[in-house]
DNA sequence: TACTCGTGGAA
DNA sequence: TTTCCAAGAGT
């Protein structure tokens, strides 16, 4: 073990990273890329964090930020929860702990949007706490290492590697630790097709010197996912502004602004299925006028094909029946409002279309 | 335990 | 085009 742990710092003096969060060890910006870094590439939160540290320099900044804000910077980035959690947790901070990022692993575990995972990783990177902090990177390893037959899900398999762990630890730094398996995992020990050639550790391998690696760690596997069809309404008044919803709280995207509109149940047409939708919604009726585009999206659970058309009111105000709250909006005002990737691909092929006319 | 929650890049 | 899946958390 001891040669192992010797093996891969050496490795990582050499070859470690540079990363704008590499190094730093104020707990607000740590926690900060470890959120933006949960189930999300290193290449893809890179602008976003200095974006952040721009906007949001310190806790006492993202406390006292709209929420709105928040949002709005973390567009693009998904699993939202993150965003709302990073605000709710500076407040929390802010009020409950004067403003002073909490050390002990356990109270970094209970604030929102904090698991075991980031808590471990906070307490390792920042405060030395000798924490191994297990993502998907370290568990694949480990798992290599292990040659471990069977998939991560159980307990037992969740024992085995917190042990593996914690005896590669040792007397290391675990945020060097903790990063230099992190490296390691993401440009050699990759998932696909590892570089062992290349890898520091080959040598204590168990699944290298098996020649299984490819198949480690066993991957369960996972179930269909289904594809529904999608309307929604780009509902124009005679000022030239447009409808949008505030989504509710629980669902998919919560707070984030959409045009109004849904799925379209079996048997129905988009007339129908918009018509039923903006009752539904807005207790109100519209005119359906051209159609403005249709926009494919993959989620993790399923996939979307969403028509959107233009269209106009045809009834009594709308109301927010299901919205948080619904809004008038220019064209150019729209891009200050957060929204999911389809709803924007709409946004942005509305303002290209130029003058309006029914 | 298993499911929900986004998005984009790579193969 | 499709599939995989990335520094997970919450329920």
């Amino acid at each position: 073990m001891h040669e192992i742990s010797h093996a891969l710092l050496k490795w990582y003096r050499k070859h470690q990273r540079s990363l704008p969060w590499r190094g730093e060890i104020d707990p607000y910006l740590v926690w900060v890329s470890e959120i933006m870094l949960q189930q999300t590439r290193v290449d893809t939160v890179i602008p976003y964090y200095l974006k952040w540290k721009k906007r949001f320099p310190t806790l006492q900044a993202l406390a006292a930020a709209p929420e709105g804000d928040v949002l709005l910077l973390w567009e693009g980035l998904g699993y939202y929860s993150r965003a709302r959690n990073l605000h709710l947790t500076a407040q929390l901070i802010h009020e409950k702990y004067g403003g002073v990022f909490p050390q002990d692993p356990n109270r970094l575990r209970s604030l929102p949007g904090i698991g075991e995972y980031t808590a471990n990783a906070i307490a390792s990177i920042c405060f030395a706490v000798p924490l191994v902090a297990m993502d998907a990177n370290i568990k694949r390893i480990f798992a290599r290492l292990m040659d471990f037959e069977e998939p991560l899900t159980s307990q037992f398999a969740k024992t085995q590697l917190a042990n593996f762990g914690r005896t590669l630890l040792g007397e290391i730094n675990a945020g060097d630790l903790n990063q230099a398996l992190m490296d390691l995992g993401s440009s050699i020990c990759l998932p696909g097709d590892p570089n062992c050639e290349l890898c520091p550790l080959s040598p204590y391998c168990v699944s290298h010197q098996n020649g299984t690696q490819t198949q480690r760690p066993v991957m369960k596997k996972k179930k269909e996912i289904p594809t529904y069809q999608v309307v929604a309404a780009a509902i124009i008044n005679e000022h030239g502004e447009f409808l949008l919803a505030k989504r509710p709280k629980g669902g998919m995207l919560p707070g984030l602004w959409e045009f109004p509109g849904g799925k379209v149940e079996a048997r129905e047409d988009d007339p129908t299925a918009l018509l039923r939708e903006i009752s539904e919604e807005l207790g109100t009726s519209i005119l359906i006028g051209k159609k403005i585009g249709g926009y494919r999206h993959a989620y993790t659970h399923f996939r979307v094909v969403v028509r959107a058309y233009l269209c106009t009111l045809d009834g009594p105000a709308p109301q927010a029946l299901e919205a948080q709250e619904i809004k008038w909006v220019t064209r150019e005002q729209m891009q200050g409002f957060a929204m999911g990737k389809v709803d924007r691909m709409i946004a942005r092929d509305l303002c290209g279309m130029g003058s309006i006319l029914l």
